[in-house]
Order: structure tokens, then C-alpha cells, then sequence
DNA sequence: CTACCTGCAAAGTCTTTGCATTACG
DNA sequence: CGTAATGCAAAGACTTTGCAGGTAG
């Protein structure tokens, strides 16, 4: 159930990066671990409050920046008007978002894949990086 | 060519909602639709500034809502920091951003409309949008 | 003439930054 | 211990809004 990195694999990038493993980094990306959802930083924040409640907004931002930096978060904004973090070093995958709940669907499609890059070229350049988020309701069985 | 709105198409569509075809609106759509990439509030407000020098950008951010609620322009925020309007009325399309110089290609491709949906479908919802954006360089054509 | 629109400046969001203090390694 | 990290509050970037005066219809 772990295709991401663990907190001690991650620890241990940190560490080898020479950044030191603060309570508060620790605790910030144990929080982006076991969210089920791709959270804001206002939404990590309150995930640590009860144990930490001095952690301050601005050292989630930093975190989510450093770690972003270092590659091992990844950043998605979902047309809202704040970022929304998601821990990276799974397989790559785009994101089906309910329309309703908000909830997040990851989902990876090759040919879809295949195709993107395919336009591209077909365009003249050469694809480095792309962004596709569907958006849905929960399809009714028919009534 | 104008495969979009004409401007006069654009006024009646204001006059017949009963909102006000003003100078200001008049302006801020004629630099929208002659603009080649897609504007964001800041460059729509410099374009216009030779001759009208004093419309405030609230008017334009304004303007950009007002006509995105009426379903005429289009927002897109591209990841980067602001807005950037598109006249609607269009044929649907989405767009490859080149990385170097900021240029917005765009481009329509039933395949990958279809996976859209059929990716939705699969995940159990019914897709009611969808973003893709496309990130690349030109293409050398091999040295 | 009246209701809607505009400009200006102030306020609102989300995010970043300066600085003194704290703590990892 | 020294350097990097933190908390706080202030600043920044982008966008919206309150209000008094202006203008389309």
C-alpha cells in the first residue's frame, strides 16, 4: 500500500541532502503521508495541530517548498486558489477531481500517455511536462 | 478567421442581457480579441493604455468576471502566479505551453477527448470538464 | 433621469520573507 | 558550537470590494 516513499526513506533523503529532520518536518510529512486526500497547507496545519499546535503556517509553506524543491513533493493547484500538496516518488498519475465532494481520484492511463506526446510532436516540440485533472460527478447507476 | 465572437456579436450579446456597453468594456474586449496569446489582466490593461490611459485594472479584472459569468471569456491559470482570458465562443481546445518563450499553441484532439471520457467513465463518474495543458520546448530538428 | 458602471484606494487571500531565537547534528 | 530552521508579524502578489461620482440607455 506504500508505493510512496516511507518517512524513514524520506528522513533519509533529507539527511543526505544535509537538512536537518526537525520535529516539525517530521510531523509535517507524516501528515502529507497519511492524508487521503491531496491536502492545502492550511489543511496540513490543522491535521498536526493536536500534537503540535505551535507549528506555524509559514514553516508548512517552507517545508512544502523545500520538499517540492528537492522532488520529493509535488504541487497541484486543481484551479482552486491554493496549492495542494501530494507526496511524490509514486508512478506518475493524473487526477480526476469530484466535482462535489472534492475528493481526488488518482488515475494513470498510457494511452493517454502516449497520445499527449504524440500531439506534441505533432506540434513541433518536445513534451517536458503536462498537467490533465478531469472533473466529475459520481456517475448515477441510472435511475 | 474569427472563428470567435465578433465584437459587434459581443455587444449585442451585452445589450440583449441589458448590461451596459461601455467605453471601457468596448476596449478591454477589442484588445481581448485582438490579442494573440492569451492576456492576463495586466497585459490587457497595458495594451489598452495608449489610448485609454486611465481604466483602472479593477475594471478590467471586472470586465473578465462579468464576461466569464456570462460565459463569453474563458479563465485559465496556466500554474503560473494570475489569470489569462480567452474569448469564448470557440471550438473547444486546449493548450501547449512553450516552456522558453511563453507562447500558447492550441490544439484539439478528439483521441484524447474520447479517453477522457471513457477514463471517467471507468473511475465511475460522468466528466463535466476537463484541463489539459501541455508543457514542451520547440523541437530542434536534430542538430 | 435612474440604475448601472467606473476609478480610486483599501481590504482580502494565499504565500513568502526579515529577524531574533531555538535546536539539529 | 555553528549553521540552519522556526515563529511571529510584516510584506508581497494578485484579485475583489466600498464608495462617491459619472454615464449609458
Amino acid at each position: 500500500m506504500e508505493s510512496r516513499l516511507s518517512l524513514d526513506a524520506l528522513a533519509d533523503a533529507l539527511k543526505a541532502r544535509g537538512i536537518k529532520v526537525t520535529a516539525q518536518r517530521k510531523a509535517i510529512c507524516r501528515a502529507l503521508a497519511q492524508a487521503e486526500n491531496h491536502p492545502t497547507a492550511v489543511e496540513l496545519r490543522a491535521a498536526i495541530a493536536d500534537r503540535h499546535p505551535h507549528i506555524s503556517l509559514a514553516t508548512v509553506y517552507r517545508t512544502m517548498r523545500m520538499l517540492c524543491e528537492a522532488g520529493i513533493v509535488e504541487e497541484h493547484d486543481f484551479g482552486v486558489g491554493c496549492g495542494h500538496y501530494e507526496l511524490g516518488g509514486g508512478p506518475h498519475h493524473d487526477h480526476l477531481i469530484d466535482a462535489e465532494s472534492g475528493r481526488i481520484v488518482e488515475f494513470c492511463d498510457p494511452e493517454i500517455e502516449r497520445l499527449q506526446q504524440a500531439i506534441a510532436e505533432r506540434l513541433g516540440y518536445r513534451l517536458t511536462g503536462h498537467r490533465l485533472e478531469l472533473y466529475g460527478v459520481r456517475a448515477k447507476s441510472d435511475a
